[in-house]
DNA sequence: ACCTGAACACCGTTCAAGT
DNA sequence: ACCTGAACACCGTTCAAGT
């Protein structure tokens, strides 16, 4: 909701200002992106803020909220405006600023895919939900049968976030290597067993993220477009 | 790889029996399966194997080790056969298998889409590697150019990881509930900012996932053949 | 009523001391 | 050369003692 903040906005707060759970959660946020997820400790955060890490304990009931927490706040950059013209090019706009997003805050990835799975969908933090109550809305509005939009935001949600981990995985591991097969560690792989995927270095090396999510994108919604014959909008394909 | 394991079949190992890597990690597996990620611990693991917790160092170089070998031990029950005589049915049958692996391992499910984000592609595990070489293998011998078989594994996989973490999400709160509002715990959720997704709430109490999944892949396949043409197979849709 | 920090029950990992 | 376990530097969280 909130757009991009000024970096170094509420950075570190003033030694003995009173504490938010805002200013806890985005010096939380802070900590990860820059050491990874391991290093958020309600010690580790207590030392970045100069306070008693027990103190926490009244922003976030214990660590796991932690990082619910730093997931709502992250996925709060995401704007998504109801009153969409066109459902189709919302959808393609949103994927392509969650991309972004999780490319910003790429140790978070983890937190977004992992912290739903033990948490039953009514319990979730509002945060992390509004994005579903909002994809939903505007599927409905573009004329589609509540149960139809569940079924496109199932869809178009799903190959979204594997589109977003299969790019991040795909890491490069030593950028000022020329040879493709050095640069992604491709190297290692015995020859006789992973041929196909050495012979694919090349094409693994030149990844355009941004393209395949596009491309998948039009893949799905034609896709989607014929079986489930949208209002407004005549099937493409 | 290697068929469903008898479960008694190398559950406890013998008292003073020698240790192998095979039974550190599915003692591992069984660990993780039955008390979640958090409960495999090295002094855990150790305990449950009757042995010196500082014995397991033999067989896994550290936790982060340890993790990766549970996550190929899984990946190993997933049977990809190369020689297919129609890729699309293989396709729609690996995604079945994979999301029915899933579903009896959900606790593995968060190191398998997590693990792969901290190692780049050429360090990671042979074992979670191989069902990529054997799925282009399939793609290309089905007569796709190398890269397009790149580009449809990718949009493959990563449609069915998203769907195995939409379906693992919408667990259900309280079986015995017999309204859907509250099977899902929806009831906890304000009115006025949630309106579609309570409204939604008998459609995602009846989740059929098989059957999602099942459609999904025809969506995708059916883009997939508009878009590149595959030999061998007119284009669906 | 709030804040503080000692204490408890754990971690992963190193490494010296045994065999 | 291998195995063992003490020791180190951490964890999350509870709770008694202070204010």
């Amino acid at each position: 909701m909130s757009p991009q903040k000024d970096p170094t906005d509420k950075a570190l707060p003033r030694k003995r200002e009173r504490l938010t759970r805002e200013l806890v959660l985005s010096a939380a946020l802070r900590l990860v992106d820059a050491e990874g997820l391991d290093a958020l400790t309600m010690r580790r955060l207590g030392q970045e803020l100069g306070r008693d890490p027990m103190g926490l304990y009244r922003y976030a009931a214990n660590r796991a909220e932690l990082l619910d927490g730093v997931s709502e706040l992250v996925l709060d950059e995401l704007a998504i405006t109801p009153d969409a013209p066109d459902w189709q090019a919302q959808l393609r706009r949103i994927a392509h600023d969650l991309r972004l997003l999780a490319l910003r805050h790429p140790n978070v990835v983890p937190l977004l895919v992992t912290r739903p799975l033990s948490t039953p969908l009514g319990l979730r933090p509002l945060g992390t939900l509004r994005p579903l109550e909002q994809i939903l809305s505007l599927l409905i509005d573009a004329g589609f049968a509540p149960a139809d939009a569940l079924h496109v935001y199932r869809a178009y949600y799903g190959y979204l976030y594997g589109h977003i981990l299969n790019e991040l995985q795909e890491l490069i591991v030593d950028p000022d290597e020329n040879e493709a097969l050095l640069r992604l560690g491709l190297h290692r792989l015995p020859p006789k067993e992973f041929p196909r995927l050495r012979a694919l270095a090349p094409v693994l090396a030149t990844y355009d993220g941004a393209a395949e999510l596009d491309q998948g994108i039009s893949i799905l919604l034609s896709g989607l477009s014929a079986h489930l014959s949208p209002p407004g909008s005549q099937p493409l394909g």
